[in-house]
RNA sequence: GAUUCAGUAGCUCAGCAGGUAGAGCACAUCCCUUUUAAGGAUGGGGUCCUGGGUUCGAAUCCCAGCUGAAUCACCA
């Protein structure tokens, strides 16, 4: 009894069926391998045939809907693929004497949920649904805690679990009950898979990386730090791949690129989970505008791939990857959507001009960071069809190779979309002493108090001295771009797991606990019910309400248990 | 970090002039026995997020906290 204490009446019936199945000498978790032969897809893209035949088919998955009647029922069955009604006869499956099977197994054992495999036919039913004629049923697993139940018909959804914070935390039961969550990730990876062989065909090479690194560099944000200890140093979670990457253009190759999962140490919202997904692929002899074509061609692979068309819908935005996207410098973009041309302007007169426009500053922002403002202030928000913007001011680019027509600029672009960046891609840095320079700038900035500016990295410095050939880099978002190619909102519904508070355990203490203070064990649930759920909390208890409290409980709830004296009561609550 | 909203049965939700906790699905028992999100009847199931306060009395009103979401701030 104790041990069913805080289960529901729900799981304590499905324990006790664990247990009958036992009994009747049913494995309910058995370890052989069941013999799959059809998915429900098989079986549905060629139910006719299949059907004509009267297929043989072996399935397996989940209960999903129940519809149990005398000698014959049905169900739903539910795979990776979609569902299909089973047809359970009980002279079916039970060709013998001993009905067993069907009367107790199936009709008064297994639940939704629970995971069985079915070997019959296919055929269709009188009222015309798709189905599968069971004639041996094998339980697989038992389920014991109950899925939520979600119905659906004519592609409408009834009682969907909708509370995000039971979907991300329990993603697994999501993923079970509500339909449409699966496709997204099926998605994602076809994103995924579809740039790699885009990549591989061009002949670059997939690479991995150090994730653990003694510095953090490559782009501007706070890490997580960590600690090894044989080595006794601290080690950074990357922020980003980009400075290893270009040491392998160093050494030799010609095209690598690495699917990364990045960390920073930063806030959370709907586009930002602390780890998250990005692609970055560097090609030796290329420059940004090479990498503009690359990048178009690539994302409108994605998006074909995917939809059969370059137009995708955004929430309340039409979006189109057809090729070529849109292109503008940033300072373009600035005179165009803010009104105000920054060309030769100093810092000063920046600053006045984002007084001007209303626009925040402090004392830390230089150069680079107040355009930068400008621009996310005034621009970006209108930039709803894929564009690059190209030609950012060099403070905010210390990786990037100065322009060759304007040494106040560097040769990269962004590419926008929905008002949201996408890509960042340069024509690269190789100029080793230029880039000790930009580094130094970086410390200055820090020291200014900008505490996102870079760190310096000697040995990618070293590097760079052996000589890097001239090479383009380019980075893209994956989670950014699967909400952008499955039309969600959130960063949080194209990750599997996303990052969650973790969930307080309410803190019990075992009945040995309560013993200690001469306390039975029959009174622990009693007192747990109460609120007393350690023994800690009954200190300083009022003995007289409590001992009220345990006789009347036990009396109201015909519990049956010797009630305690009142010095016993006093001495619990010491 | 700020503001707003939400937290009631396994799930979806009602209830909030403060007065004995409700529905549908799910579950159990029975009837029916080829059904289609839902046949019929009966029944069980709740720390109304937590802790304080106001009150004769709080799911409901007030304060604080926890968790989540949205918006903003921060941020590639």
């Amino acid at each position: 009894m104790a041990l069913f204490e805080e289960l529901s009446e729900q799981e304590i019936i499905r324990r006790q069926s664990l247990e009958e199945l036992r009994k009747l000498g049913i494995d309910p978790y058995p370890a052989a391998m069941y013999p799959v032969t059809h998915n429900t897809g098989d079986i549905l893209a060629d139910f006719e045939n299949m059907c004509a035949n009267q297929a043989e088919v072996c399935i397996a998955g989940r209960i999903m809907a129940r519809r149990i009647m005398g000698n014959a029922s049905f169900f739903e069955l539910q795979d990776e693929k979609g569902k299909i009604q089973v047809y359970v006869k009980r002279d079916d499956i039970c060709p013998g004497e001993d009905k067993t099977l069907y009367n107790t197994v199936f009709k008064k054992l297994l639940d939704i949920g629970d995971i069985v495999g079915i070997k019959g036919f296919v055929f269709r039913t009188n009222m015309g649904e798709e189905s599968v004629h069971a004639r041996e049923l094998t339980v697989l697993a038992k389920s014991i805690r109950p899925l939520p139940i979600v119905k659906e018909k004519d592609g409408q959804v009834f009682d969907a679990v909708t509370d995000p914070e039971f979907r991300y935390r329990q993603r697994y039961v999501d993923l079970v009950v509500n339909p449409g969550i699966r496709d997204v990730f099926i998605k994602r990876t076809k994103i995924i898979n579809t740039m790699r062989d885009f990549f591989n065909s061009k002949g670059y090479l997939e690479v991995e990386t150090p994730i653990l690194q003694p510095i953090p560099g490559g782009a501007a944000a706070r890490p997580f730090v960590t600690h090894h200890n044989a080595l006794d140093i601290p080690l950074y979670l990357r922020i980003a791949n980009e400075l290893y990457l270009k040491r392998l253009i160093v050494g030799g190759f010609n095209g690598v690129y690495e699917f990364a999962k990045d960390f920073r140490n930063e806030g959370m919202d709907r586009t930002h989970n602390p780890e998250f997904t990005v692609m970055e692929i560097y090609v030796a002899y290329k420059d940004y505008f090479w990498m503009m074509d690359f990048t178009e061609e690539m994302l409108e692979r994605v998006a074909l791939a995917l939809h059969g068309t370059t137009r995708i819908t955004f929430g309340d935005k039409e979006i189109d990857f057809k090729r070529p996207f849109r292109r503008m410098t940033m300072t373009e973009a600035i005179k165009q959507y803010a009104g105000v041309d920054i060309t030769g302007k100093t810092e000063e007169e920046l600053r006045a001009i984002c007084k001007q426009l209303d626009i925040e500053v402090d004392e830390t922002m230089g150069k680079g960071k107040l355009i930068d403002a400008i621009f996310g202030e005034k621009c970006e928000e209108h930039l709803v069809q894929p564009t690059f913007i190209m030609d950012y001011p060099i403070e905010m680019s210390p990786l990037c190779k100065r322009h060759r027509n304007n040494p106040e600029l560097t040769e990269r672009f962004e590419l926008i979309v929905a008002g949201k960046e996408l890509c960042n891609a340069y024509s690269e840095l190789n100029d080793p002493i230029d880039q000790l320079e930009r580094f130094q700038e970086q410390l200055r900035l820090s020291e200014r108090g900008d505490d996102e500016a870079m760190y310096i990295d000697m040995d990618f410095v070293r590097a760079l001295e052996y000589g890097m050939p001239t090479c383009s880099g380019m980075g893209i978002g994956i989670d950014r771009l699967t909400m952008f190619m499955t039309n969600q909102p959130s960063i949080q519904d194209v990750l599997f797991f996303p990052q969650m508070r973790p969930e307080k355990k309410p803190q019990k203490d075992p009945a040995e606990a309560y013993a200690q203070k001469g306390i039975p064990a029959e009174w622990v649930p009693v007192l747990q019910k109460m609120g007393f759920s350690t023994v800690a909390s009954l200190s300083g208890a009022a003995a007289g309400k409590l001992f009220n409290d345990l006789c009347g409980y036990n009396k109201k709830n015909k519990l049956g248990l010797a009630n305690p004296t009142i010095d016993d009561v006093k001495h619990w609550v010491e």
